[in-house]
DNA sequence: TTGTATGCGTTATCAC
DNA sequence: GTGATAACGCATACAA
């Protein structure tokens, strides 16, 4: 690995005009500069950034820290984030949570020594203000993505889980549905909490009273909705009529639960979702809230990018990004 | 942040003894020890890796290059390497290149300014032999991942192309096809050019004639897929009983235009594909080579830890992963 | 227009 | 047991 003292002893220079030429700063003859530039690719001679980040204290790297990335919520998000911090000249370490606070702890760690710039962060279950409040004693600028935090003072951009959730039941509800099932994630992460309230008063408001035994709490994964949906129907008294399927890959086990057992949708069943399900060649027909995960990313990029660079000042700003409800055959008017 | 110093402040202490507790290295007394990890606490100091890396000329990080993050086949692979690296004592950067060479190029350039310790990476298309010969001169360790390198010498992990997509065309042919088309990516992808090898020594060695008119080339994505597969079936002449897909995402596209050109699999038609799909809710139905892109992804990880720590050293090997023809039903026999 | 001295945060080497 | 010094690679401030 040559370094700029390489190049220079090659050109007969000072390092220091290597920099020069590198950084276009300051004054360069000509001929220096060419003599410079000919040292520098003929030792193939790349700068290490890691003396730079140590000299400049930055290191125009970001974080982004999700809970699963085989999810495509994640990988759109985690694509708008890399367009957006990418122009902003910065590049972005992903990193898998799995929804575990060790983890995340554990990665958080390894990123601050790193001396990232910023931390873009879903806080896994349970974790977001201890998060929240370290990040804050060390002024690394962070800004919540998709998940609010409690309690704390942090910008986030996320969904309108509430309104989104409020809109689906609503839907089910004047469609002739009243046994409303809600399939749902931790209540520890805002999203779970924030669409459950959404359903209850959706509920509430058309006179509905909520029923414990219509809920299903487990993990935002496949298996926990197959799960869920497996239990709701095996039971006897207060079946359902229609299901909220609280996150796609809750959906997507519920929907596998059904057809293992022989139900169909919506004929025997109708279920919806909060948001768009990963479809592969069937054609889309869950009634869902769809999401603009590219959109999320892209914003919280930016406002993280305008923290870093001081355009902008920490807050608590609770960006709020459009849902859009989108009916498809999956849930039926109840006659 | 806090420095080291400022520990050492607080310690009434030289930075070299914080550093001896950090690491837990030279002789402490116990009570000294005490007082630095207190003053550690205190200021929640977190040692920084830049200089530590600059110092040691090593980062413990090793980067991924994979071209489509949202292709499962990517995200299991990823998977692999992030559990394998991590018990490795490496840290993953994770780089989309969207097979473009381009994007390939920028990155490796931040990489290399990062001074990651090894890479691990799957070529963009027609990159790979110049990205072997670059990081060989710098002496970056390097094992490419999936696909193979066409006249260098480099550690390589993959599955067997060529073999698998032998079995499963010899298998269409036992079942009594003929007209056998093949939907690739292209043929400066080795997984492409081996799978369309494979394709070719099945149809010569049960005596029949490749054709090109049952031959499509486009990328490795379901729009291809999709296009591929329509135009296959406007013509009038030689239209394929059976059709190859040379990946999952490639399948994935010639199914949905099969289902919106309302023909039937494997009534009107049959396919099989390289790859399992991403199967969503619908009971798997497609004849597959299955890969174990998990595997790929930790054997890569390990060689290449290994040969960071020079427990080995760079080579040609070429590692081949199994693969496993699963047959569904979406391949029928011909009368 | 070019060069010298210095420091970013850490640790190996050698003293004390 | 503990500490002073120097060095990793780069770029700013100041000289020449």
């Amino acid at each position: 690995m040559p370094t700029i003292r390489d190049v220079a002893r090659l050109a007969n220079v000072a390092p220091i005009t290597v920099s020069r030429v590198i950084n276009k700063s300051g004054y360069i003859s000509d001929e220096t500069r060419v003599r410079v530039e000919q040292a520098i690719a003929e030792l193939e001679y790349v700068p290490n950034s890691l003396s730079r980040s140590l000299r400049f204290k930055k290191t125009d790297t970001i974080a982004l820290l999700v809970s699963d990335i085989t999810n495509p919520f994640w990988t759109a998000m985690t694509r708008g984030v890399e367009d957006v911090a990418g122009d902003a000249g910065f590049n972005v370490i992903l990193c898998n949570t799995d929804e575990s606070p060790d983890k995340q702890e554990n990665y958080i760690n390894v990123l601050l020594q790193k001396q990232v710039d910023g931390i873009l962060v879903s806080p896994a279950e349970g974790s977001g203000q201890e998060l929240v409040r370290r990040m804050k004693k060390r002024e690394v600028p962070m800004v919540a993505i998709d998940r609010q935090v409690e309690g704390v003072h942090v910008d986030v951009v996320r969904s309108d889980s509430e309104g989104g959730a409020y809109r689906l039941v609503s839907y089910l509800i004047e469609i002739g549905h009243r046994d409303i099932a809600i399939i749902n994630g931790p209540l520890s992460i805002s999203t779970g909490l924030q669409r459950y309230e959404g359903y209850r008063r959706a509920l509430l408001e058309h006179g509905i009273t909520p029923d414990e035994r219509l809920m299903g709490i487990a993990q935002f994964r496949p298996e926990s909705g197959y799960k869920m949906m497996f239990d709701l129907l095996q039971r006897r008294e207060r079946r359902p009529t229609a299901v909220f399927a609280a996150n796609n890959f809750i959906a997507l086990g519920a929907i596998r639960a059904l057809r293992d057992m022989g139900l169909s949708v919506p004929d025997d069943i109708s279920i919806v979702g909060f948001d768009e399900l990963p479809h592969t060649f069937e054609v889309p027909f869950v009634t869902v809230i769809a999401q603009m995960p590219y959109e999320i990313g892209a914003k919280a990029a930016k406002l993280l990018a305008d923290l870093i660079t001081g355009i902008q000042t920490p807050d608590n700003r609770d960006i709020v990004v459009p849902v859009e409800l989108i009916i498809r055959r999956s849930a039926r008017a109840l006659k």
